[in-house]
DNA sequence: CCTTATAGATTACATCCGTAATTCTTTGTG
DNA sequence: CACAAAGAATTACGGATGTAATCTATAAGG
């Protein structure tokens, strides 16, 4: 699979909300948000198709679209290859940087702790 | 700031590990890792000044390249509208994606741990 | 059954990007 | 001083991207 575009990644983060869909569900959820010509997406679905990024098939006369990249591999893919890219792999300074843009709320605090101690409980 | 590309990126990339710099240094200094042509980098640095991600001033007759941008703002700001794409602006989805991969280490984990404990000095 | 609305396929087109080559300028060297 | 070397500026060029418009086939309605 190729690189997915900005412009594509919207479509497929529609499309990973609920599949299969049609073209016309994609365009009206893409729509609450944005102001995107159908034509466009109907692009962008085809560029998707062409890098393998997404399936279709004939349901009668309309596609149902299907992801065909689970959300959490491809996130997981991009993740490291940011953090490696701007932090040399380390995901501490993202979060330090987090941290001091008080992005962090108690929540995301206690999330962090459990983890950390789950780690811990997995590798000590 | 128009969008830096990738490429743009590593360019300036070089320049920040140390500026002002020389366009034979920026490219020294890719080369140790890459193996782009000259005028690769120069067409690069001279995209960067257009863009206003970087400035030069003549030295006798060559130029001395230096960041307009930090590395930190930067980085930041990328980090930001890259969380907020791929996780709806949640840091902690990246990090358990990042435990779960073994992409953590005991040190990871004790910064972290730094990292929040001096949080909840600052926001009790 | 014929016409039209519609969904998908194909084509468009300016700009950006990666990757240089070519041209223009200036300066050091014989 | 004339020329070559070196650096900067301009030009190149195919593929990706954002953003559609147009073409084509087919289903649905009158």
């Amino acid at each position: 699979m190729t690189e997915i575009s900005n412009a594509e990644f919207e479509v497929l983060d529609a499309l990973w909300q609920q599949a299969p869909a049609s073209a016309n569900e994609i365009i009206a959820r893409l729509n609450q948000h944005k102001e995107w010509h159908e034509k466009t997406v109907k692009t962008l679905l085809n560029r998707l198709v062409k890098k393998q990024a997404i399936s279709f098939e004939k349901q009668q006369r309309h596609y149902l679209y299907s992801p065909l990249v689970e959300r959490d591999a491809y996130t997981l893919k991009e993740s490291q290859s940011f953090i490696e890219r701007m932090f040399s792999g380390k995901i501490t300074p993202l979060v330090a940087n987090f941290a001091k843009q008080n992005d962090l709320n108690k929540e995301d605090v206690a999330a962090l702790k459990a983890l950390i101690s789950d780690w811990e409980k997995n590798n000590d």
